[in-house]
RNA sequence: CGGGGCGUAGCUCAGCUUGGUAGAGCGCUUGCUUCGGGAGCAAGAGGUCGCAGGUUCGAAUCCUGUCGCCCCGACCA
């Protein structure tokens, strides 16, 4: 039989032809050239080694993992390392192919760099020290150092930095799909924070920044068709760039409650970011005081909840001081509204306090300020520390604070009469409920797993690595750099943790490993049933879907609970009972019930939209 | 890396406290009966009990070491 691909057989004849002519050339060379029979069909099920199980693998945590796993879609080889089984491969090739196509109309070119890559380039950029244990680093046999990649910016630019010399090849977006390797010291979620990923990284050139932000905006909408073609429900959060350094930085969130990071969203507007990005202003003014400071005792209260119950002051009402460590040695107090949290990536980021943040040892504070942690606040903090507010607690008055005196508290506390800051600004973690930083909505958390993430690196990697090119002018410029990555076997997951149900995966037309499954019932029984799913099956590859037959000769129950498990979309069942009424039945995933249709290639088509 | 836990059949686990020669369910193989939501009966195959030492007449079981894996924390384009 012919072999039903994607795309319509060729015509016999013409395939005949050119079979043989290459038939005769192989001769040429090859006095017995096997005789080609027949291709191998990889769309039946027993063509798979599909292991479904119905016992849930002990280490699996989260619902992705479980299920590919269950479904036979993934299975685990050491820690973090997965082998994508060749039903679980169809999935990857599928979000792979979005993601090509989408960079290729973007206007991206495609190469593929080494996974193992020499140290001295690292040395060169820096981040042979700085990346820590998170590296995995090799010796060949000449004992000279390696690592197999987490990301590649230090080959890019030294691949480019050979060959472009001029400003007429600038700019260009330049991008792979490879295996990453981060020995990340806890890996956990299976597929989605494995230490072995797949992964979409491009990097952009540019002679200036505005046509980096041109490339970034052009890439940002690539994402965004991306995303939306994968059938997710995702948000594009503005974020902190990390330790891949550089200014501007978004990522591409999928929605799922699984999900490791924070949102804070706008609800009735558009703002969105990560939590460990949004950013707080000060709102209105600061009012006038009103009440007399006065110390008050707090035995044993030292958490902000305690003492606003002892004292039945709102929370919101208090100001807390948080010590860390300031930058070039000494301490620095940090004062919060007591219902707000330290953004802890803003406070480093302060030029006086230490990066990264190290909050300071208990008996220090209790030496400096003669107080335990919880008795801490603005009026009498010692002179010499630094005290810098954040703009909420800078806007309080008549609050509650600390003594700095065991078991005392104060109330009616005031800036400016009582005590002072040197600086107000950002440091807290946006919280629920607040205004949106943008003046439009109110901010709603939500959870969000990081499929792609766009960076406007600036000069970081090209200047450290002297990447220049000439201008009009002949003076050498260093140019400005972006990139673009996608954690292409993390969106499997990801996917996955939004779209299941208690039967198994529900997965979107676009990245299903099949759109289509044909489950006959009885067919080594019924030559009827056989025939008629033989033919929908050759008749549903011949108009391009794809289509997947399970000729495993299971029983109906169980077949149906490994298409549910597996998560095909559209699902006909093929059966006796149908088939005397010249009927099948078609069964979308999501539906609640399966409908009868005419036994027909149109009627099964129509379902398919 | 700190704290905790687990390694026994392909998978999920019991057995270990109190040493005595290896178990269940699922899966797999064969046969018969079944056949529209993970079938029933019968008969089978399958394990150096993670590895290495030690104690003992005897170790899955006790002791030591080691490797692997999982969870919490710290960490993380």
């Amino acid at each position: 039989m012919t072999c039903p691909g994607p795309f319509p057989a060729r015509p016999g004849p013409k395939s005949f032809v050119r079979m043989t002519s290459l038939a005769k050339q192989c001769h040429r060379y090859n006095p017995a050239p096997p005789p080609i029979l027949t291709r191998a069909c990889p769309m039946r099920l027993s063509r798979f080694p599909i292991a479904t199980t119905k016992e849930t693998p002990a280490d699996a945590q989260v619902i992705s993992h479980q299920l590919m796993q269950r479904a036979g879609y993934i299975r685990k080889l050491g820690a973090g390392l997965y082998t994508w089984m060749p039903i679980g491969k169809r999935v990857l090739a599928k979000i792979e192919n979005i993601v090509r196509e989408e960079m290729n109309a973007a206007g991206a070119v495609e190469c593929f760099m080494p996974s193992i890559q020499p140290a001295e380039l690292w040395q060169e950029s820096g981040r042979w020290e700085t990346m820590g244990e998170e590296m995995l680093r090799l010796k060949d046999r000449h004992g000279a150092e390696f690592c197999y990649g987490p990301t590649h910016e230090e080959v890019i630019v030294h691949t480019v930095r050979q060959d472009v010399r001029s400003y007429k090849q600038l700019p260009f977006n330049i991008y792979q799909i490879q295996t990453k390797f981060r020995d990340e010291r806890r890996p956990r979620f299976g597929i989605m924070r494995a230490r072995e990923f797949l992964m979409k990284d491009a990097y952009s050139f540019h002679m200036d920044a505005e046509s980096l932000e041109a490339e970034y905006q052009n890439m940002r909408a690539a994402y965004v068709r991306i995303f939306i073609r994968l059938g997710v429900d995702f948000r594009a959060v503005t974020a902190d760039s990390g330790n891949i350094g550089g200014a501007k930085s978004e990522e591409f969130h999928v929605l799922a409650g699984a999900g490791e990071d924070l949102l804070a969203v706008a609800e009735g507007g558009s703002y969105a970011a990560n939590v460990e990005a949004a950013v707080t202003h000060a709102v209105g003014e600061r009012s006038q005081p009103t009440a007399a400071l006065s110390k008050v005792a707090t035995p044993g209260k030292k958490t902000c909840e305690q003492v606003s119950n002892f004292l039945k002051v709102p929370l919101d009402a208090k100001v807390k001081l948080l010590v860390v460590k300031a930058e070039g040695g000494g301490l620095v107090a940090i004062a919060l509204r007591g219902d707000h949290q330290l953004n802890e990536i803003k406070a480093a980021k302060h030029p006086k306090i230490a990066s990264p943040l190290i909050m300071a040892e208990p008996a220090e504070v209790q030496r400096v300020f003669g107080a335990e942690v919880g008795y801490l606040g603005p009026v009498g903090a010692p002179a010499d520390i630094l005290l810098i507010a954040d703009h909420a607690a800078a806007q309080l008055a008549d609050f509650v604070c600390g003594a700095n005196e065991n078991d005392q508290h104060y109330t009616g506390a005031n800036w400016q009469r009582d005590c002072a800051f040197t600086e107000a600004c950002d440091l807290r973690m946006i919280a629920e409920g607040d205004a949106s930083p943008d003046g439009i909505g109110t901010i709603k958390f939500y959870r969000g797993i990081e499929g792609g993430h766009i960076f406007q690196l600036g000069q970081k990697y090209t200047k450290a690595m002297g990447f220049t090119v000439l201008n009009e002018s002949q003076q050498a410029v260093t140019p400005e750099m972006g990139c673009y990555g996608i954690g292409v076997s993390r969106l499997a997951a990801a996917v996955i943790e939004q779209s299941h149900d208690a039967n198994g995966i529900v997965w979107p037309d676009a990245i299903a490993p099949w759109r289509v499954l044909i489950c006959p019932i009885g067919a080594d029984k019924s030559a009827a049933v056989k025939e008629a799913s033989e033919k929908l099956y050759a008749d549903l590859a011949a108009a391009g879907i794809e289509v997947a037959l399970d000729d495993r000769g299971q029983r109906p129950g169980s077949m149906f609970a490994d298409a549910d498990l597996i998560g095909i979309p559209h699902r006909v069942v093929i059966g006796d009972k149908g088939l005397a009424t010249q009927q099948f039945e078609y069964k979308h995933r999501k539906g609640a019930a399966a409908e009868m249709i005419p036994a027909t290639l149109e009627a099964v088509l129509a379902k398919l939209g």
